[in-house]
DNA sequence: CAAATTGTTTAGCT
DNA sequence: CAGCTAAACAATTT
């Protein structure tokens, strides 16, 4: 259940088994005439919310989208598996997913400098980017994987109240400090994330995500579908301006 | 326990 | 063709 954060802690999880060669595949996304056994997992690469296995022959995209799951060693009793992979001393096995085989191009097709949870990470051409749209919408931006890629509907909405910005502003509106702030934020936030969510405590932080009243004022949050993508919104009428 | 949801793609309309 | 909406998929939590 993941937003970029978790993948990240997904990928720093799975990178124990980076360099062992597979002795077993499973799941219901193996290609029938894959080559896999007894090739080495030489990379594991993640962008937003997308994880690379990268093999010789063969390249794996999962996508947990909102349900997957994922385990490590051990085969859990769930009967989604999708792609399971059993190394020397355990495995890796994930669930309820979106397993896709990729080749080589379209790894150089991705944008790596559009995660948020990158070293890559490039807050001047998203800078860019946002002013290139001064129609969209601001919670649209946020949740547009191309742009922000890794943010999810909380990243979305904390990050939008650590500014003081209501979801719907029109980016047009917003001045260049403002946008400059919405961009640092959304990485700051993504590393908080995953910093909490690690220490599992992550729900305990939330300071306008399904929260009830306004951590500033008291008044209380408002909860509607906002942009284009309608995707839940929590925000304050006061403490977050419409631009 | 019904409802909501950390996500995305696609079919099908206007 | 552009732009939008509804549907589809799925599992866990509140």
């Amino acid at each position: 259940m993941p937003e970029g954060p978790t993948i990240v802690l997904m990928k720093e999880d799975l990178q124990k088994f980076v360099g062992e060669k597979v002795h077993k595949v499973s799941g219901s996304e193996i290609p029938a005439d894959s080559k896999i056994k007894g090739e080495i997992l030489s990379e594991i690469k993640t962008f937003g919310k997308q994880t690379f296995l990268i093999f010789d022959t063969i390249i794996f995209k999962v996508h947990l989208m909102m349900f997957g799951s994922y385990s490590l060693y051990e085969r859990k009793d769930i009967d989604t598996l999708r792609l399971g992979l059993t190394f020397n001393d355990g495995g890796m096995y994930f669930y309820t997913c979106v397993v896709k085989v990729d080749n080589e191009s379209y790894l150089l097709k991705i944008d790596w400098e559009a995660d948020i949870m990158s070293d890559k990470w490039n807050p001047k051409k998203t800078e860019q980017t946002l002013k290139a749209a001064p129609k969209m919408m601001i919670c649209d931006a946020l949740m547009n994987q191309d742009i922000f890629s890794g943010v999810g509907n909380i990243i979305k909405n904390e990050a939008l109240f650590r500014v003081g910005i209501h979801p719907e502003s029109l980016i047009g509106n917003l001045t260049q400090q403002k946008l400059k702030e919405i961009i640092t934020e959304a990485r700051n936030y993504g590393f908080d994330f995953k910093k909490w969510k690690k220490a599992n405590v992550l729900s305990k932080h939330f300071q306008i995500y399904h929260q009830k009243n306004c951590p500033i004022c008291g008044a209380e949050v408002i909860k509607k579908n906002t942009g284009k993508s309608k995707r839940t919104s929590f925000f304050c009428k006061k403490d977050q301006i419409l631009y």
